[in-house]
DNA sequence: TAAGACTTGTCATTATTTGACAAATTTAAA
DNA sequence: TTTAAATTTGTCAAATAATGACAAGTCTTA
């Protein structure tokens, strides 16, 4: 894994942007947006909708996998934020992410 | 913090509402729920409503605050499940969630 | 085999998210 | 300053997702 940011995925798409120098209504255009919206993405206003992830990762030539960590783990993240998981609840929660991973194969075996 | 369910929290409430001898619909009439829903949140096809927890937590005498712990885990373990995220990138999501706390702590203090 | 318990499917209603556009406000060059 | 581009904010209709409700099915078990 290359290191990710510690950012909001809106910050870093406004990085990405300023980096490569566009203008709002240049990187919306290419993602096929309003420049409103993606400046309420930028501002974490709005959350960047998944599906244009792809479009995201060739405009700044980017893998789309570690574009798609930078953004679930941002997700994640945010959930973890506005719920005030703590570090310690957040333990059982993987726990019972991975008892819903062993659910499933489980089922596959069935 | 008590031990919490490694399960999901569908699991959980059929595990109370076994205990408690309870019908489907004897609990659903208590949650003021259909008892058709109420299966299906047992059985992980929907969620459990947030606003139902009062009312859950009365009917089986537990600390709200226990259940909602037990609750909030089993959403993000969801999240973390649906997501396909790993431990790694597990860290990453809590960093960013501290971020998001340093965040709103220095748009308070302005 | 009948009654109660539970599950599944469907659909209208409600809530949430997104797209779009107008109208600010801010920024920076002339 | 003035002006044009850049960005932000507000609003609302449209799209999407979540929920409530009910009918009809299957599964126990007495």
């Amino acid at each position: 894994m290359t290191s990710l940011m510690k950012t909001t995925f809106g910050e870093y798409i406004r990085l990405l942007r300023n980096e490569n120098e566009l203008t709002l209504t240049q990187l919306a255009a290419k993602l096929d947006l309003d420049s409103a919206n993606l400046s309420k993405i930028e501002n974490g206003k709005r959350d960047f909708d998944e599906k244009r992830l792809p479009k995201l990762a060739r405009i700044f030539k980017l893998k789309l996998t570690e574009l798609r960590d930078e953004y679930v783990t941002d997700q994640i993240g945010k959930h973890i934020y506005e719920t005030n998981c703590t570090k310690q609840l957040l333990e059982v929660a993987e726990e019972k992410a991975e008892y819903r991973r062993t659910l499933n194969k489980s089922l596959q075996t069935q």
